[in-house]
DNA sequence: ACGCGGTTTAACCATTTGGTTAAACACAAA
DNA sequence: TTTGTGTTTAACCAAATGGTTAAACCGCGT
């Protein structure tokens, strides 16, 4: 039988749990199978033996945290909600999930840096997100008069960028506004209205 | 006497510019000073005899680039143009420094979050941008009524995010958007448009 | 009591890597 | 010619690091 633990967690467990802290500070060529280790409670030897590799262990984390990465983009621009619901509901969902993980971005953009091709495909299989739906979506509000035209792929890059780069720059931020961790993270919280209105307000009539 | 140069480039020269485009790529923990010299086309022992150590050469390399991310937005911001032509001329300048050094982002700020503090001196001497500035001028738009209200790091933050997310996420959008390496280097040309579009039809009353 | 899988200890290994050293060389200026 | 600086060659070093191994330990279920 799997001697299900002694403890609380997993010793499988604590090492993903300490693996995803180190690679993410640290990025992959920084982290030391050490670090990591001793994070997680345990020894060298143990690691090993669960992970033969340090290659392995951070696929199993990279492959984790890619899903995160790319949020329900597809379910929620194939939805029937309307372009105006779609991007409140993108928005905050996507903060709200790197208000929950934010060293996610970095993390994921220096191993597509790094590994253009494996990392995409992890990322998103193989299906492309659907602008060609966010194009015709636009198609039918200009042709109504709602919004003004904008290429579909261009309305998500600006959605995302403007999501993402706080988090990626959050230092930098921190230190131009003054903010404790404390307050930056309120910043982003109020930041899901913030944007939805930003973007909104570009691409409204 | 200073041995001038042979060659056309100066040594030194030689070295700063292989040591920057592996910097660039592999980030400082990735990169190997083998692979500098080599690019550089001397050897390690010239290498270690003009820069002592891999640390210093980084540090060059970052004070080099360092400057060049920050663009000119004091200047931009505190000079007498429209708020309009001040967007236009900050995202122009910017997209265009980006399209000059497409690796300048996720390598600066992968220093930022490796050594926040100093990298962050290093970019900013001790001088927060003026931010300050930018909200006087957009209470008074807004008073004029030609503008919604927008706190000013709001506006900043969104134009750098902008501006500089679509180059950190390279791989990823030539992925979505199907575009070979010239095509997004044309895409990356026209946004210098569309962004300010987006910008200013987003604040504009 | 036995056996087995998780776990530790600790030594060990091979390789990589940043960095050093010393000798010889090339070449221009003095 | 001499001298000094840039440069190569090639060997070398020490530390770090990923990874292995073997022996012993421990606790649980049978």
């Amino acid at each position: 039988m799997i001697k299900e633990n002694k403890n609380d967690k997993s010793t499988e467990q604590k090492i993903l749990e300490a693996a995803k802290q180190v690679f993410m500070e640290k990025g992959i060529d920084g982290a030391r199978m050490q670090d990591i280790a001793d994070k997680a409670g345990i020894n060298k030897a143990l690691l090993h033996y669960y992970f033969r590799s340090k290659e392995k262990l951070f696929e199993m984390i990279f492959m984790e945290e890619a899903r995160k990465f790319l949020p329900k983009v597809t379910s929620i621009m194939v939805s029937e909600l309307t372009l105006f619901e779609k991007v409140e509901k993108f928005v905050g969902e996507y903060i709200d999930t790197l208000l929950q993980n934010p060293l996610l971005p970095i993390f994921i953009l220096n191993e597509i840096n790094r590994n253009p091709k494996e990392a995409i495909k992890k990322i998103f299989g193989n299906q492309r997100p659907p602008i060609d739906k966010v194009d015709e979506l636009i198609a039918k509000l200009v042709k109504k008069g709602e919004i003004k035209p904008i290429k579909g792929y261009e309305l998500m890059v600006n959605m995302v960028s403007l999501c993402i780069f706080p988090f990626l720059a959050r230092p930098m931020v921190q230190w131009v506004t003054k903010t404790t961790d404390e307050e930056f993270l309120k910043l982003m919280e109020l930041r899901k209205k913030t944007v939805v209105k930003f973007v909104l307000d570009s691409i409204k009539k």
